[in-house]
DNA sequence: CTGAAAGCGCTTACAG
DNA sequence: CTGAAAGCGCTTACAG
């Protein structure tokens, strides 16, 4: 691997002046003749120029490339957003950089750390915990920020939300459709953040009249208190999940437990991962719209001005509920 | 937000050179004096310096930063190595730039393109096929590459797979100790990368006594296929998938048109994917040590002469495939 | 052990 | 419309 091919080499051979030569490049800023423009292409096709986009970061002062922060890319919660993400940011033009922060606040703050020193050119924070605000970090370095699905929610730093009354209410609503009059609420081990808040609604949604259920946003956990709900005789009739990750546990629990769903427990999911709409049986959602929450956070990161009406869930009614097959 | 921190103004304020700021900070390549590397420590932390990475890499061609092209996060069996490597890479202090190509040969390219221009370190590709050969573009820029799951398999890459035929072997074996002796196997639409040796092992196992089915990579795809089997009245008593993707697209088919699993239909995946241990059943598979894959292909990425053993495929008992609960 | 200075490959005022 | 040259913030020979 020989030298590698730059401007100078390019302008050279097309007979012109680096200067030339970047604003061909990059189409502009200034205008170039026609004919030198095609010189210059005809140059750097023949040379097999790539741009170093190093070089060009560090003298104009954006990289193209913006920082996703979030928890775990192998809960498809998470993940179906950063996919949808890395499309949006494609869409701009731009690379996304990843760091899975696995619900620790330090390695987040890490992560956010070494972004900065690679000069993202802004950051998305898609965290479990809002621990410490380290958009307000990003903020200091001058580089933009904007949380998805949870922040801290001081107004300072943009945040774009999950539906998360709507879809308890829906899932509530739907559940009663069906006939159930007390139903369960599986919320996280702790009520903090967005997740937190929809055990609150729910409880208001209720009016007080359902129980309340607890474990980790886990497939495992939800499996594990399933079964010794089942050993206890305490098994509910209808479980709305605060989570599809703990949705998932509890219809792999019931199953295990030889409990029928939805015969004997009917059970309800609040985000709309892919995965959903592929369990046995398939599980009804009061699903999160992931694209447009994605699209909308990108848009705000790139575009601060962007407007972004509240997102909104919708229901997916699939087998879990007791709806039948479609 | 003032202008940035620079070496110089450390080295101002150290009352010291540039370089020798450069030096305490990367630990090198010259020794400075301990009171010196004391004040510059100071100066530095007193004005809050960031190295600029960016700055850094145009002066040193070395960037830290590694790139994965995958086909598809989304996919557990893609999204779980994904998640080991950026793991692997982050022992290494390096980040990861991640695209996913979606099972398009140009996007794949385009991808490959836009990390060699942002002049990452190293190119890991995780493609589901291997249309062309994009590591050897790579090679031809002096960047080193590394095919995780499925490559071109000339030689000229290094190819880190998945350990196809001892997992075809294992489900097999086991699924014959559950007394089944017509085994169906559930292959892709075509045979091509590793997942189509998969097929071709499994012929060569059952000694041309089993049934081949396709469907597509997807859960969908497999799912529909069973509902369609069911009322072709065709069934079989078991089935090995060619992907955990499809064996849980073949449960909540399976579920959906009211078949036990595995009384009416014993179902084994061959990936190993984090999803196969909560499904309803839970999923037998002959899994892959995704970790150790992931590990592999990163060590072999910074440095070739790593030695890289064969990975082997552990059969994990669940109950999909008739063996009793743990 | 330390300093002065060149240079990585671009972009962008500035001057024509 | 085009060119000559400075400068982005580092690292690294080179000289002491």
């Amino acid at each position: 691997m020989s030298r590698q091919i730059t401007v100078a080499d390019v302008a050279r051979r097309a007979g012109t002046s680096t200067a030339v030569v970047s604003y061909v490049m990059n189409n502009g800023p200034r205008p170039v003749a026609a004919a030198t423009r095609a010189r210059v292409l005809a140059a750097a096709e023949e040379l097999g120029y790539r741009p170093n986009r190093i070089a060009r970061a560090l003298r104009s002062r954006t990289t193209g490339v913006v920082g996703l922060v979030l928890a775990d890319a192998l809960n498809p919660y998470f993940g179906a957003l950063a996919r949808h993400v890395e499309q949006a940011l494609a869409g701009h033009g731009r690379l996304m950089l990843i760091g899975n922060a696995g619900y620790s606040a330090e390695r987040q703050r890490h992560l956010v750390e070494r972004f900065l020193e690679a000069r993202v050119d802004g950051l998305l924070i898609t965290s479990a915990d809002a621990g410490d605000d380290v958009a307000a970090h990003a903020r200091a370095a001058g580089v933009p920020a904007v949380y998805l699905h949870n922040g801290p929610g001081d107004g300072e730093t943009p945040l774009v939300t999950a539906d998360n009354a709507g879809a308890v209410r829906e899932a509530v609503a739907h559940l009663r459709e069906h006939g159930h009059r007390d139903i369960a609420f599986l919320a996280g081990p702790q009520d903090i953040g967005p997740v937190g808040r929809r055990r609150e609604i729910f409880q208001e949604a209720a009016g007080g009249r359902g129980t309340l259920l607890r474990s980790a946003y886990s497939r495992a956990e939800a499996d594990a208190l399933i079964r010794r709900l089942a050993t206890e005789g305490a098994v509910p009739s209808a479980v709305i999940a605060a989570t599809d990750e703990q949705a998932i546990g509890v219809l792999s629990g019931a199953c295990a437990a030889g409990l029928p769903v939805p015969g004997r427990i009917a059970v309800v999911g609040l985000d709309g991962t892919p995965d959903s709409a592929h369990t046995a049986p398939t599980l009804t959602v009061a699903g999160q719209p992931l694209e447009t929450m994605a699209r909308q956070a990108v848009d705000l990161l790139l575009d601060p001005a962007t407007p972004h009406p509240p997102t909104v869930a919708t229901l997916v009614r699939r087998r879990s509920c007791g709806c039948a097959d479609r």
